[in-house]
DNA sequence: CCAAAAGTGTTAACCATACACCCATGA
DNA sequence: TCATGGGTGTATGGTTAACACTTTTGG
């Protein structure tokens, strides 16, 4: 397999390309069927499900490494991305590696760079679900997007990474716009609530949330509704992308 | 000298014991005579000064990497440290070195891997200034405490480092109580005023911030008063630490 | 025509800000 | 005794939270 052939190649000369005893980790946030996801990989030589991951280059910026990371495990580019923590406790790597696949691989022993512990950086993404197609890479057999709140089983310390990507996310909804890139173009007021409701893991008062997500000024209502759904059809809205950038840099000042 | 040699040993053999391409820095903050300060070292190898730095060893938890640097510069253990970002540029290390420097110290080439590309990840200190004792270490010929509003000539980027340290500080004013570590263990209501207000970098109203600082029942108020410096002599107050310790935690639930 | 969902409006509680007054003390 | 700085209290405006009513439309 192609895969393999790579990282055997990764294993034995990797460290003259990429910074050793760091790499980064993905937590990809998507928004669909009103549940909030994340895009994990199954690991090839471990048991459990994994963060998209990656090096970093030995000339590539850290958030381009980042990005990179998230363009060849989606497709997509031009998100919004965040680090959010750095996760650096000596025991992190207490990872149950199966001998025999690394074996398959044709790698033969364990104590290369690779094996090394690693310190790592991580990164928040929120991208449209719709747009992102997942592909798994040479560590991994299939990539899959996961309900937040319903994990499978996780190697190493990634259930943490979420759990400490899903509390800032939520801190960040005073302070950044968000939905921009986890719904698509056109999405109703409801929709919008239903997105921060499921980040928060609250429910907020529809009016209140309406008068308060307007104030900011970075929505424009549209003149066509979304029809045949609900009794009452809701109006369409749609990012001002001009405030929205605003918004990103400034703030929004308000308390959900 | 002693320390030329320590860094020789450095520079041959410290990727054995420790991580390669990741540092930490940190920005120590201390407040004396009214102004907010931080600690910076005379850089041996270079102009201009430098953030107290260190590196990870193999075994060693990343936050303890950070809190035996701050111990090996100023003598202090148990301080409040929090890692606030990562600087990952790739040009960050445009650093000039003076080789003649490095030549005296027994160094011949620039080629080890202490001149490869290093990652750090920035934290924050609080320090009692009139506890601690600055020393400098082997990459350095002093260590000075600076005004943080009037900071000479910094090396790499550490200016930037300062600067997003400080902003981090700010913000964590409104979610942190802050002051424990800074100040001394008896301190007056005005004396914690002008921390906070230093900190911002803008005046406080008096009434009011006694008011919300005391809503958050963080101080206890003692019997005796500060005479013979104001006109009228001020209360003591001390920390209460147990919701102390709460409030670091829990957070306080006020806006400044 | 009725139930359900969306649009619009009102009120009370709370918090931040601004400001006034009194008290103590050293010069 | 008076200027200065500290302790305590009050009014106001803005924001949040709680809640009521009207409008639309598919069954």
């Amino acid at each position: 397999m192609a895969f393999n052939q790579e990282i055997k190649q990764l294993f034995a000369k990797g460290h003259e390309s990429y910074l050793r005893n760091i790499s980064i980790d993905c937590i990809i946030f998507g928004f669909n069927a009103g549940e909030l996801k994340i895009l994990l990989l199954k690991a090839k030589f471990a048991r459990g499900w994994a963060l998209p991951g990656g090096l970093i280059g030995r000339e590539e910026d850290i958030d381009s490494a980042a990005h990179r990371t998230l363009e060849e495990r989606t497709g997509l580019v031009d998100i919004y991305m965040q680090q959010f923590k750095v996760f650096g406790q000596a025991d992190r790597a207490t990872q149950v590696v199966n001998k025999k696949l690394w074996e398959e691989a044709g790698i033969k022993n364990d104590k290369g760079w690779l094996f090394e512990r690693f310190i790592t950086v991580g990164y928040y993404a929120l991208v449209d679900f719709n747009k992102a197609t997942p592909s798994f890479d040479g560590f991994s057999t299939e990539a899959e997007w996961f309900n937040v709140y319903e994990l499978p089983e996780m190697i190493m310390d990634h259930a943490s990474l979420v759990a400490d990507a899903l509390e800032f996310l939520r801190l960040q909804l005073n302070y950044r716009p968000v939905g921009y890139s986890l719904l698509p173009e056109k999405f109703t007021m409801p929709e919008l609530q239903k997105l921060y409701e499921t980040i928060l893991g609250r429910t907020l008062d529809r009016r209140n949330f309406q008068r308060k997500i307007l104030g900011v000024g970075i929505l424009k209502r549209l003149k066509d509704r979304k029809v045949g759904v609900t009794p009452k059809a809701p109006y369409y809205y749609r990012f001002d992308m001009k405030k929205y950038q605003q918004a990103l840099s400034n703030g929004m000042g308000f308390q959900l």
